[in-house]
DNA sequence: ATTTGCTTTCTGTAACTACTGAAAGTTCAC
DNA sequence: GTGAACTTTCAGTAGTTACAGAAAGCAAAT
């Protein structure tokens, strides 16, 4: 490796590090945002073992990460003939990625949110007292908006990029 | 407490579990969350006691909670007449509540990531390996994307409830 | 200047999450 | 069949975060 891929690779162990940081504040595992941006820098598939290298952790923890990475839908699983190991490629359009981040979030966490509100809505519809009214109305209140902003996630997720790009310039307009 | 206000309760403290245990998948400390729930819901200002004894926790917990919700803007400090204690009042408007959890992560999140982000930039842009190039090309897909959804997110964050609802419709058109 | 009522900070601990290393499982080749 | 290459699971441990309870700090009232 000459000297100039030295460099980059230092720039890239920052990015790494840095996407790892930012996973574990948005509630992600910080080791799967790291494979993640190693995978969405990386020239060729990687295998397991070359995760493992990469970034010093264990064939468990690297295991594990990389098929929650494939659930996430942000992580391919590639084969190579001739070759039983499997490797790894990720998604590398920024606009996929955040469209199956988004999906996946809303079913996982929206939805079962959405549950719950409608769920205490409904219990206090037909209370009296004003604060069980206030409760009820608070609930209406927030069932509605994670309901709006679940429904427009959808839309804008199921846009193609262009499109996607048409609309906000609608928006700035 | 009557009957009625009973099963209020019970649905009250329904709405603050789940909203702890949502606030835990998004990054933030449950008690945090319950909190906010529970303030949320209140009829009436809450004192550092109470919110205590409604959560069970301790005193050191709910005032480095209450006060990191103020630090967030989501909780106000009211004190009443001739009372020497300070009570909690949570901003009750959904609207409301989600520009001021736009703003606050983009400052405290967004923005250092972006900054991450453009070094990688910066640091690459006269690399001229065929790698060099893709992981800089990649950088500029990545900030591009995210600093859009910044300004999205500023734009959003300013308008007043109503237009904000006019443009969603736009959108739906 | 002391007491009282309340807020803030701090230290040790409990609870939780993430991780390692190894064992067990699978699949294919021979 | 046995072995080799690889994947998956799992139990124990390390590391992290959140928490209780107590001590310290502060300001007003007396």
């Amino acid at each position: 490796m000459d000297e100039k891929n030295v460099s980059l690779e230092k720039v890239r162990e920052e990015f790494v590090t840095q996407w790892g940081v930012m996973g574990a504040q948005w509630g992600i595992n910080r080791t799967m945002a790291q494979i993640h941006a190693l995978l969405m820098t990386a020239p060729e598939v990687l295998s397991t073992d070359e995760v493992m290298g990469s970034l010093e952790i264990s064939r468990g923890n690297a295991h594990t990460n990389l098929k929650d990475l494939v659930a996430w839908g942000l992580v391919r699983i590639v084969t190579k003939k001739g070759e039983r190991k499997e490797f790894f490629e990720a998604e590398k359009d920024v606009w996929e990625i955040f469209r199956r981040v988004a999906r996946e979030r809303k079913r996982r966490e929206i939805d079962p949110a959405l549950e719950t509100l409608r769920h205490c809505k409904e219990q206090t519809a037909e209370m009296k007292t004003p604060e069980a009214r206030a409760f009820h109305e608070q609930m209406v209140q927030l069932e509605d908006f994670v309901s709006f902003g679940s429904k427009m996630g959808d839309r804008v997720a199921t846009l193609p990029h262009g499109k996607a790009m048409k609309l906000a310039m609608k928006i700035f307009s």
